[in-house]
RNA sequence: GGCCCGUUCGUCUAUCGGUUAGGACACCAGAUUUUCAUUCUGGUAAGAGGGGUUCGACUCCCCUACGGGCUACCA
């Protein structure tokens, strides 16, 4: 029989949800989709010193934006419920004195100062293995070094304690990764990784093996960074006898930084300027604002494809995969081994590609928007003929606006450049002519405008391509931007020749 | 240091023993656009190194180099 796929993303609300974590729930929700299995989000939140207020609810409204829909878990409630982990805490309990009893575990007693020294010890002596293990742990003060007696004494004193794992000697640990093969490791080489802490709380390896099985998880997709620890839940899956039931591995390859090397950080990306998390953050004890994808224009469908990319493709030419064509096309063997570096670049062009594709309507709700916030009104159709101008040259929602800025605010300033070198005789004797034609032009389209323009520049023996640029500018105050007879219908005569006759005042002024 | 993973154009990648090593982003050039952008056409550019295995290796094996991850009572 083969089990129901069931996933989980299993982030800890210790900060801002990371764009790495974003992919990683989405492989995770693309496998459950593609399969009609369960996407689950449990929340990992163990460690009570990191605990950062207001990052559950980032995680939940990140996923929400990215299209990345929750079935199960946490914020929408299930069968395996509750999904936070702190509030789980009995389980772990209860699942860690069976291996206790089943001596698989032992209670250990060591200060922060004792581990140390031990340490340092190992390595004076050369020893390449330094870790609180099969060669280290009967020197130290545990359950396994002190007898049963004096280690129920310790206890009932109330001497702090923790519980680690008892690593068996001398055993292969195979875990079966669906991207990297088989991975072997000495048991050796482990160490007795502490399960449960002085606190009560259960750390990752124990809280991840006991949850995992309780909600009956098939798969747990995750990022490579845990490929070392996996060698102790597949050992920690065989103590408690679940290895019929352990789900399968597969250790995503890391984003990494643009330039350099190393794992993706938040430095990085503010160093390049581009958004590191989803949507934007504000560190509740520092107040360091950091904008996200969504404030800075991306948009989810297109970084969603951009991400899917990092590290998967479908083996063939088609690059624009819509959420619904990625659930079909997803397969955990076409991820890649290597880590990607992350080009900004890409997202830039996925994001231009998905708003080209967007509709007139769409779009010009994009530029309202934006006049919203600037207090300027415009209906939508003028909003849709000003996005059609634009469409072809506009990466961002924004940029609808930014470039869109010179149709609803008359320029005061002009290109230096543009005047310098082509502000001469010729151009203002041409912009003269062409103003005050245009005022007897009603209705004024694009191809009356040229032809307008045309006669001009016939009349006074003068070259089109000599004074466009001066036109434009007097215009627009810019030295390019769209079709410039088309601007210039929908500015409509009177306001171009405001325009204009504005420019060869002010120009003249100034020259 | 130890353990583990990885290594094809600048970047993301295709290739699952036989290809002129393909595509995309970026870049460069030309054409179109009387601007810029778009669009179109073309171009530069890659199998880390060394050994094997094989009639034949980017592809399989080994070594080296390089890169990365982990090495917490963090996840």
């Amino acid at each position: 029989m083969i089990k129901p796929v069931r996933v989980r993303f299993a982030p800890s609300p210790t900060g801002a949800l990371h764009i790495g974590g974003v992919r990683t729930a989405l492989y995770n929700f693309l496998l459950a989709r593609q399969t009609g299995g369960t996407m689950i989000l449990r929340i990992e939140d163990t460690d009570q010193t990191r605990f950062v207020p207001g990052a559950e609810e980032f995680i939940i409204e990140s996923l929400q934006w990215a299209g990345i829909k929750i079935d199960e878990g946490q914020g929408v409630g299930g069968p395996y419920a509750p999904y936070r982990q702190s509030e789980r805490k009995p389980l772990y309990k209860k699942h860690v004195e069976q291996l206790i009893a089943s001596e698989k575990a032992y209670y250990a007693f060591d200060t922060e100062q004792e581990i140390e020294d031990m340490r340092n010890h190992l390595k004076s002596v050369g020893s390449s293995n330094q870790q609180y293990g099969i060669h280290s742990r009967l020197q130290m003060k545990n359950s396994l070094s002190l007898g049963g007696d004096e280690t129920q004494q310790l206890i009932d004193g109330g001497t702090p304690y923790v519980i680690r794992a008892k690593v068996e000697a001398g055993k292969e640990v195979v875990v079966n990764d669906l991207i990297r093969g088989t991975v072997t490791v000495l048991s050796d080489t482990l160490d007795d990784k502490v399960l449960m802490k002085s606190d009560g709380m259960p750390t990752y390896h124990l809280a991840n093996v006991v949850d995992d099985y309780l909600m009956k998880i098939s798969h747990v997709i995750r990022g490579e960074e845990w490929l070392p620890s996996a060698p102790l839940h597949v050992l920690l899956y065989q103590y408690f006898g679940w290895e019929n039931e352990m789900p399968q591995f597969a250790h995503l390859p890391l984003l990494l930084k643009p330039d350099g090397n190393g794992k993706l950080s938040k430095r990085d990306a503010d160093k390049m300027g581009f958004p590191i998390f989803p949507l934007t953050w504000i560190d509740p004890t520092t107040k360091e604002v950091a904008v996200g994808y969504r404030e800075a224009g991306y948009l989810p469908e297109a970084l969603i494809n951009f991400l899917a990319f990092l590290g998967w493709n479908p083996g063939t030419e088609q690059e624009i995969f819509s959420m619904d064509e990625l659930i079909k096309s997803f397969s955990i063997e076409r991820i890649g081994k290597a880590g990607a570096k992350f080009d900004i670049q890409k997202a830039h062009w996925f994001n231009q590609q998905y708003i080209r594709a967007k509709s007139d309507e769409e779009q010009a709700n994009y530029l309202l928007a934006s006049l919203a916030q600037e207090n300027i009104l415009c209906s939508q159709e003028l909003a849709i003929k000003i996005c059609n101008a634009l469409k072809e040259r506009v990466t961002f929602p924004q940029d609808f606006w930014l470039q869109g800025k010179f149709f609803f605010v008359a320029p005061t300033s002009f290109d230096q450049q543009v005047i310098s070198k082509k502000w001469n005789a010729e151009a203002v004797s041409v912009l003269t002519a062409y103003s005050a034609a245009l005022n007897n032009a009603n209705p004024l389209t694009a191809d009356i405008a040229k032809a307008t323009l045309d006669t001009v520049t016939t009349e006074l023996g003068i070259g089109t391509g000599k004074i466009l640029q001066a036109l434009r500018t007097s215009i627009t105050g810019g030295a390019s931007g769209p079709d410039l007879m088309i601007t210039i219908e929908i500015l409509g005569a009177a306001e171009v020749t405001k325009r204009i006759n504005y420019a060869l005042q002010t120009i003249d002024i100034i020259k």
